[in-house]
DNA sequence: CGAATCCTTGAGTTCCCTCAAGAGAAGTGG
DNA sequence: CCACTTCTCTTGAGGGAACTCAAGGATTCG
């Protein structure tokens, strides 16, 4: 049988799937960015996570046969490469190393959500934001470089947990106790990397 | 290969092993509860499951080759069957179904993560009690019977992502309109289910 | 250049946390 | 069985972080 596999083409802002959906399959990242999220009833979004080209979206839905746990929607236009569900269970059959590498990118994924909640329950915005911009520079730019934001502000709160005005107010707040520095809308240098990382972790608050 | 497997017994409140330890193996929980957990830099706890009989432990760090992400502890004396590294990893080659069924594992602990996540970030802390009091009840006790907690109030409160007295005064309010009884220090009965799903769902609010 | 989106800033409110003290339950030992 | 300690839970007063609502400024895009 041979492994059906078929390309789509998603453009800015258009759903791949929504929460409660069945599942019929999972999709591999190609190029583009796409959001996984979470809705609330007043229309508050938590986004779970941003998947660029060679992530894998929606696997959880086929293991646990049940319906999406979470909405998926395209940031930017994007190509995904489908998989129909039966044929990720005969790719398994044929080579089993397949699973071990499942159950990695399921563990990975399992951390970064024990870490999510880490960061809503037991830290406060500032914390969060500072890890956040922390990671960035190391993954985009290289320390003391400056770097810039691939998504929007707005969507940054969402990622955090919080809301677009809350990270306004706190990047001012950084950036008057000379932590960061802002460059343009979404422009950054790091200035202070002690004093994030203390942020980060909780021993030091912005005042 | 013999598949090795250690019993050990846990009392009260041992430790099983800490945030950021190196991972030799995994767990099965053969009696008693044991709770995983994130600590704040203050020691506010937050429970991220509570595992029962014949759940495992710790089988995330088996996969993704690093330290175990949160700590674990016995709630009450408990027996675990100890599992090292390898035999793991021998079992899925001996028997690939044993991989699909971890898959099914981790992907039904991610589900449970989005949903926390979910509570955390977009519903109030009357919200997460509704729901939980009505999981609780039908897993217990069926609609419409008391049921009795089975871990203390500090540690639901843990689970919750808030604090005792928060949920003290909760409780009191639930109870002052209604929506459900108190009996003693751990027995409830839901007088209101339609008023819990509201709360629960966010389309009510606590006067 | 105009329209639309995105971002910032201000004022006010709410939820929940902190701190503190007391009431209740449970376990221990005399 | 009763005093004792200890743990758990409740209740009050106060404060702080972050949200809502509202409006103005900046960027981007057609």
């Amino acid at each position: 049988m041979a492994l059906a596999a078929l390309e789509q083409v998603f453009e800015k802002g258009q759903l791949i799937f929504s929460e409660g959906e069945d599942c019929v399959g999972f999709y591999l990242v190609l190029s583009g960015r796409v959001k996984v999220f979470k809705l609330s009833a007043e229309g508050k979004e938590q986004i779970l996570h941003i998947l660029g080209p060679g992530e894998p979206l929606g696997e959880v839905a086929v293991f646990s046969e049940e319906s999406f746990p979470a909405g998926a929607q395209a940031m930017e236009k994007s190509r995904l490469l489908f998989f129909p569900k039966d044929s990720l269970v005969e790719m398994i059959r044929r080579d089993p190393s397949v699973a071990l590498k499942m159950l990695g990118v399921l563990s990975k994924r399992l951390r970064k959500f024990t870490r999510l909640i880490e960061d809503l329950s037991l830290k406060e915005v500032p914390g969060r934001l500072a890890a956040y911009l922390l990671e960035k520079e190391s993954s985009l730019g290289g320390k003391g470089n400056s770097f810039s934001l691939e998504i929007p502000k707005a969507q940054l709160a969402s990622l955090l947990g919080t809301i677009p005005e809350t990270l306004s107010r706190i990047l001012a707040r950084m950036a008057a106790e000379e932590l960061i520095q802002l460059n343009g809308t979404r422009g950054f240098r790091i200035l202070d990397h002690r004093g994030l990382q203390e942020l980060a972790q909780g021993s030091r608050r912005l005042s």
